[in-house]
DNA sequence: ACCTGAACACCGTTCAAGT
DNA sequence: ACCTGAACACCGTTCAAGT
């Protein structure tokens, strides 16, 4: 029985910033974001909650930015999509569900923390754009305005589908989201056009 | 020298619901939400923090609550306006203004708070499309589009502008968010038609 | 190098008491 | 009816100490 280098004397992995984003993104999607506490988190990976700052120098601070490039970094994609229009749609249905997996982070994405954390998503729309024909500025006004209207719509989503939103769902009356999304993707892209 | 009723002993003026949201958006506005305490919101209005609770008994949430209320419920309104395409223009250059000058109440907004908040909104979206001869469906939603376009273009733009965002501008470029959110407008109402 | 334990200043909230 | 003061359980963070 040798023992594996990558495990301490007390016998479990060894912290990492990995690990502490994902055990903070656990506790988000089970318990909420109010709940995320440093020594919650701590008891979460069976560590003190003083042994984070050892990882996150900057303490909580770090660990929410942290979450947030996590979440909204995930750039967009032309492989294998029949088009820049359908590229651009693919990534719009899955930044949206990435959005709405991790509804509690949402709050932390709109605060202006980690404003780099969307760079990477920003720069990936346009290019698609410009190769899809797209002059510069018009492709730099698309990328916002696709992504301001994912971020805006998953808002009204998770706002729409809270369990306590009864009385929205009475006045507002009963809405399909998927349908709804797919519907506002199209308003969107149908006035986006090649130069 | 008659002592006005609405004057108490202390010479000071009675607590409100209406003064402690006017307080604590004051202290967002200018100091941002994580400064927002009920002991510092208590100082402010010259008060123990726990006199607030008789006037909010659900406490802190019921605070964030009505905040939410107070910044999203401003209803879209025709009056005045060339037409349904200039009215909603109208209302979203106003919402967003509105939105940017109270950045810090963003977070709480897309948190699924007090869902009710915003179905005032909401409905005076679809009533002004009906109103131009756009079909319910197709009403209902360029509603939900249009305002989750002008809620998510300002997290954009409190993230573009934000004062530590040197390396984000560096990387996109400088933008010019006004002439940026009006041509994403354009992009979003343009597809927007009558039956 | 990595983690712990005790401590500090703060927080939201409860409750009995004051006026 | 409206506000205060003391108290409680919790929070983020610092720092000296352990291994």
């Amino acid at each position: 029985m040798v023992r594996q280098p990558q495990i301490n004397a007390q016998n479990r992995p060894p912290l990492t910033i990995e690990r502490i984003i994902e055990s903070a993104l656990h506790i988000i999607d089970g318990q909420g974001l109010g709940r995320l506490t440093m020594r919650r988190l701590g008891d979460s990976l069976e560590v003190e909650a003083m042994a984070i700052y050892h990882h996150l120098p900057r303490g909580k601070e770090q660990l929410l930015d942290g979450l947030v490039a996590h979440v909204a970094a995930a750039p967009a994609d032309a492989t294998g999509a029949a088009g820049w229009r359908d590229a651009l749609r693919r990534w719009a249905m899955a930044y949206r569900a990435r959005l709405l997996e991790h509804a509690g982070v949402l709050p932390l994405l709109v605060t202006g923390r980690n404003p780099a954390a969307l760079t990477e998503t920003v720069l990936s729309l346009r290019e698609i754009l410009r190769q899809g024909g797209v002059p510069e500025a018009a492709a730099a006004t698309a990328a916002h305005t696709l992504l301001g209207f994912v971020i805006g719509h998953a808002s009204l989503e998770v706002r729409g589908t809270a369990a306590w939103a009864e009385a929205v769902r009475a006045m507002e009356g009963p809405v399909d989201w998927d349908a709804r999304f797919s519907a506002g993707l199209d308003l969107v892209m149908n006035s986006v056009n090649p130069g």
